[in-house]
DNA sequence: GCCGTCGTATTGACATTCTATACGAGTGAC
DNA sequence: GTCACTCGTATAGAATGTCAATACGACGGC
């Protein structure tokens, strides 16, 4: 089993994470949910694979969280970029472009 | 340290081996200047990545390899694709646009 | 009260990549 | 002929990130 389709390439999750939230404070479902939507359906994120990454993102200092209640009338954490995460943001995407250009001239070569 | 400036997102290192092989055969050392070359410098691949995935891929069938010298007169071990090699390309391809086209539209989301 | 859903969380396995290190063989200088 | 250097291959060990599976509390509908 090289790689069972992969649901997402690894190191893509935080970027989509950062987008999601840039987008407007939210509890973790409500980052899976906007990640599968604004991907069209083509990334669906786990729970096993979000929680520690938010978790890991918390720490880092990217993301400011707190308790509150969802739209269901249920406990939710809720999730909002910082400063700091709003700088990873912009140098994530760097990256991304950087990368993915890469390989479109690699993919070009001849 | 989240990551140490990622040398290369997890999951791509096979599409660059395998494009730069479908671009002919090479020795090892041979494929990591290749990817160096075709991808602008921006991916450099390690010995210590680049053999165990040339072992993994030709054991999973998608290269053959033969003994050979090299240019410069040393024992180099040269490395082709197979059909299935073929057929995993073109399907890592489409994997790849697949990827690539799903987070430009999440980064383009508002 | 019971059941389905929402939302969060953890555990254990797995694959992949990196750093560091190693070694044999050919080459050129002297 | 031997020293230093490069070429080319190779492996061990550690770290990381993702996934599958599972769990649990609380709310709402009936």
């Amino acid at each position: 089993m090289a790689r069972p389709p992969a649901a997402l390439l690894q190191g893509t999750l935080d970027l989509l994470i950062l987008k999601a939230l840039n987008l407007g404070a939210l509890h973790g479902l409500g980052v899976s949910r906007r990640i599968e939507a604004i991907t069209r359906g083509t990334f669906l994120v786990k729970p096993g694979s979000l929680f520690p990454a938010l978790h890991r993102m918390e720490e880092a200092g990217w993301l400011a969280a707190s308790w509150g209640n969802s739209e269901n009338n249920r406990r939710a954490r809720y999730y909002k970029l910082t400063a700091a995460g709003r700088r990873q943001f912009e140098s994530e995407v760097s990256q991304w472009e950087r990368i993915a250009t890469a390989i479109a001239y690699a993919l070009q070569a001849t």
